[in-house]
DNA sequence: GGTGCCGCATGACATCTGTCATCCGGCACC
DNA sequence: GGTGCCGGATGACAGATGTCATGCGGCACC
């Protein structure tokens, strides 16, 4: 018999985590050895405890899950990654898998498919919902240039042009330029619209 | 010794209730009794089970934990009511109280206290993290009017004065109107930090 | 019966936003 | 070396948004 699969838990809201945790620790054959709640501690406790598997949350202070994902598979390649996502939004599922995962979940699927999934990616499976996958490939890629979707995320919380202008050293102009030109592409009427379908979309 | 407490567990996301059951399993003396994921189907659930304890999310589809409780409260007395929370929204607390909570938690609390409520609010406790009261009271109650609280609930999404006035059978002079006076009582300058102030104030 | 708040409305005004045409330098690709 | 995209900018214009004064009817509270 082969000994059990070590895993990471990544996840920072503590009651999940250790709700998660306790869950995976009924399986016989799975043992979370360690659990962290920020981003930017996964790659020391990755290290340290020599996991097989890291369950990894996006939405994450310190780093996103999917950046720590990007880091795992650069530094650890032999590590597995799960990505777990409250929200099950195409551009997540796109930039996840070119960070490297090898799983995507969203929570609103039934507990068993966690530990499923677990044992699947271990064994050199994917394991990706067909309808995300369906919709992130209908989607297609992200049609803001980098400059559009900062200026996009830093419009997110209701700043006026001016404000934009000077936090980013740019004319008022050129701002409104920008955010024009990220409404058409995502074809929406104004910026609010264009902040909302980009968030639902994994885009910002 | 005294019988089991029986539980109700009312939250959406099928991987963080069923985690949550897992690790309430884990207490000797709780059993969950009952799972639901909508906010309509709690009072039917809690009536056939006969449950000490209700445990509810507050972002549910069908109806809001605040509003599962209020109507539990009406219906069922005797059941203890502990409302569980992502946001730890100063409005989310106070309306919950309102609504005859006996207990709030937010998820980022440590998993023990989640059973901790479970026994003192069921030994007549209540139990409020004291920094979350503290900012609530601080806050004082919503200064926005009910209509002014619907229209900028559906401002939120982008919609133009012109769709407001239309979906809500007003001219677009009041809405106008509507959306300048909520702008100044929550001291911002648009309508789009308006919605995001009232929203972590909980007050949409 | 007066006072005050709410819902609703109008009109006028100033400012903010979104669009469009046009320009420049840099860079990649054929 | 031409073509095209990106980042950045200007100016002009139309339309959307926010403010303010003012008015009305209804209702609650003193």
């Amino acid at each position: 018999m082969s000994r059990t699969i070590k895993v990471l838990l990544a996840e920072d809201q503590a009651m999940v985590r250790e709700a998660l945790a306790a869950l995976l620790g009924l399986e016989e054959d799975i043992e979370v050895v360690a659990q962290v709640a920020r981003g930017d501690e996964v790659l020391d406790a990755a290290r340290a405890h020599g996991v097989d598997v890291a369950l990894l949350d996006i939405e994450m202070p310190g780093a996103t899950g999917i950046e720590a994902a990007a880091l795992l598979h650069r530094e650890l390649p032999a590590v597995k990654l799960v990505v777990l996502t409250t929200f099950g939004r195409p551009g997540y599922l796109r930039s996840a898998m070119e960070s490297g995962a090898d799983a995507f979940l969203v929570k609103d699927a039934p507990a068993a498919q966690l530990a499923d999934a677990v044992r699947r990616v271990l064994a050199g499976e994917r394991v990706i919902d067909p309808t995300l996958a369906a919709a992130a490939l209908a989607d297609g890629a992200n049609p803001l240039t980098d400059r559009e979707r900062e200026i996009l995320r830093a419009a997110a919380d209701g700043s006026t042009n001016a404000e934009l202008a000077t936090a980013l050293h740019l004319s008022q102009g050129t701002v409104r330029n920008y955010l024009s030109t990220a409404i058409q592409k995502l074809a929406v009427r104004n910026r609010a619209e264009a902040v909302q379908v980009a968030r639902n979309k994994g885009w910002l």
